[in-house]
RNA sequence: GCGCCUUUAGCUCAGCUGGUAGAGCAACGGACUCUUAAUCCGCAGGUCCUGGGUUCGAUCCCCAGAGGGCGCACCA
């Protein structure tokens, strides 16, 4: 066997494969490009059902129309061939006869393989039963598959196989195209509602000397020519908020970050943040925003505002419930709870709800906790969870009616976190202390906890002017509006272990 | 990281108390000018995830490992 012949294999597929390469010579040998430069067409399949989707049974246009896609069934009738043609928004029937084409090129036609790319050219018609169809007069390869896809009918079901080959996945399964409709039409939508209240949209680094804005473990690179350890961010606002310390006033990112944590339903190790800041705005602004900017997703993605958590409608448009959530704890617990209290009486209330209490938690990281064992997956419809406890939120403003409150807000819909905002801390002074509870939290085991920031804690002291600021995990309120179970479903790419091949 | 489940033809899946595997689709050969997952006839296709062990004999039982899913933990 020389180096460049085909293996004609052992297995199902290498023979496929093999069978597929010999008719890429064959085509060759016959003066054939099997993988042309270039297609003009003059209507995608959706124009063409725009257009002729209303013709009755049996009609014949006089439009002669050029079209491109993939074949991805084939119904041979012997001078006759019926196949279906995709392209990105749909797929329509291609009629093929023999006496139109000709023999010669019904046979190029019949060896077409499914998941060839092709042009065609041809009259739009109905067939008797009715199907939208065009009733080809040529087809030209444009690009040959030599490797067959999945089952026609059940399309890919394997969970690996889906998220390793999404490409795939995306030829076969209309579920999975159709999300990530959604997820553009969300993403697009944020911008619109944006771009129409005068916010700019900036990038900012993703390569950070400090992971600040979060408590989370970052990924950890190095710059060679630089000899410097740098982290991949996990979180965008301090950088943001340099730029509302700047006079941009209103800014927004919509950005990749990173957390070094572990893989779930609900989490992949990079996701989508969109943070944003307004000046002269605290965190009432921003929940009315909020929900302003989820109700248009909504509406922009599917058309309607109503979306299914668990199964059960729930129309976004409705004021959200706003709570405190000392107040939810109490509920959940019977117990009145609050920072001001002695940490032995929560650390008590916590072990009586089976919740772990490390030595670095405070009494306000004692009732986060508290507040995720008993509240956190009982929040179905869409609450507005505020007034965190400063110890756990070390970038936001302390409440204007409690000193041991900040006017802070996690949003939580269907049991999950999907927002975080503040009414931004911009005192300089105040913001030091925090960021040194911060480091001393840190040397105390903690490893999510941050440093302190130098650089963004100069940009403070020129000045930042009250601001509201939001993250919305956007990979999350996806899954939301497109229903989707798994994080895996809203992300193209998602991270999984390494393939061996 | 821990627990449970799972891995069989290119794809979707069967496979009984242990006797070395089947179907549908795709492919290939044939029939067919209105099909819609076309239909009909024929033919081929396998490292039963990997490595050990038990056994006369392992897809099946046991152990270890790998991939995947779900749950818990961490977190958004």
């Amino acid at each position: 066997m020389s180096d460049e012949s085909v293996d004609l294999g052992t297995n199902g597929l290498e023979q496929e494969r093999a069978r597929r390469l010999g008719s890429l010579d064959a085509l060759r040998a016959k003066g054939t490009n099997p993988y042309p430069y270039r297609f003009d067409r003059s209507h995608t399949l959706g124009e063409i059902r725009n257009e002729f989707g209303a013709l009755e049974a049996g009609s014949e246009t006089k439009s002669h129309v050029t079209v491109a896609g993939r074949i991805l069934l084939k119904r041979d009738q012997g001078k006759l061939i019926f196949a279906t043609l995709q392209d990105r928004e749909t797929s329509i029937q291609l009629f093929v006869s023999k006496a139109i084409v000709g023999d010669d090129a019904f046979d190029a036609i019949n060896n077409l393989d499914l998941g060839d790319w092709v042009g065609a050219t041809g009259i739009v018609m109905t067939t008797r039963k009715g199907e939208l169809s065009i009733k080809v007069d040529s087809v030209i390869l444009l690009s040959k598959a030599v490797r067959p896809l999945p089952d026609k009918w059940h399309g890919l079901t394997d969970t690996d196989t889906r998220y390793r080959q999404r490409y795939a996945d995306l030829i076969g399964n209309e579920e999975s195209r159709r999300m990530f409709a959604v997820r553009h039409a969300v993403i697009s939508s944020f911008r619109r509602t944006l771009h129409e209240r005068g916010f700019i949209e900036v990038e900012t680094p993703v390569l950070h000397v400090e992971p600040g804005g979060a408590h989370a473990r970052p990924f950890v690179t190095h710059h060679n020519a630089l000899d410097m350890t740098l982290y991949l961010r996990i979180a965008l606002e301090l950088h943001l908020k340099r730029l509302i310390v700047g006079g941009m006033e209103r800014v927004f990112e919509i950005g990749r970050v990173f957390r070094n944590e572990g893989i779930s339903t609900r989490h992949n190790p990079e996701f989508t943040m969109m943070e944003l800041y307004q000046a002269f705005a605290d965190y009432t602004d921003i929940m009315d925003l909020t929900e302003v900017l989820f109700v248009n997703a909504a509406n922009d993605a599917t058309g309607s505002s109503t979306v299914l958590i668990d199964d059960i409608p729930v129309d976004l448009a409705k004021p959200w419930r706003r709570v405190r959530m000392i107040d939810l704890v109490r509920e959940a617990t019977g117990v009145e709870v609050h920072p001001s209290q002695p940490r032995e009486q929560l650390v008590a209330l916590a072990e009586k709800h089976g919740v772990k209490v490390l030595p670095h938690f405070g009494p306000g990281k004692i009732i986060e906790e508290l507040f995720d064992a008993t509240c956190e997956t009982t929040l179905r419809e869409p609450t507005f969870v505020t007034g965190h406890p400063v110890e756990i939120s070390p970038l936001a403003r302390v409440d204007r009616n409690d000193p041991h409150l900040t006017e802070r807000f996690e949003l939580f819909v269907g049991g999950r976190e999907l927002a975080n905002a503040y009414s931004e801390l911009n005192d300089p002074v105040e913001q030091r202390l925090r960021f040194e509870d911060e480091q001393k939290s840190k040397e105390a085991g903690n490893a999510e906890a941050g440093t302190v920031d130098e650089d963004f804690l100069r940009a403070m002291e020129y000045g930042m002017p009250p601001t509201g600021g939001l993250g919305i995990g956007m990979d999350r309120l996806v899954m939301l509006i497109g229903n989707a179970q798994s994080i895996r479903d809203v992300i193209l790419f998602p991270t999984l272990r390494l393939e061996a091949f």
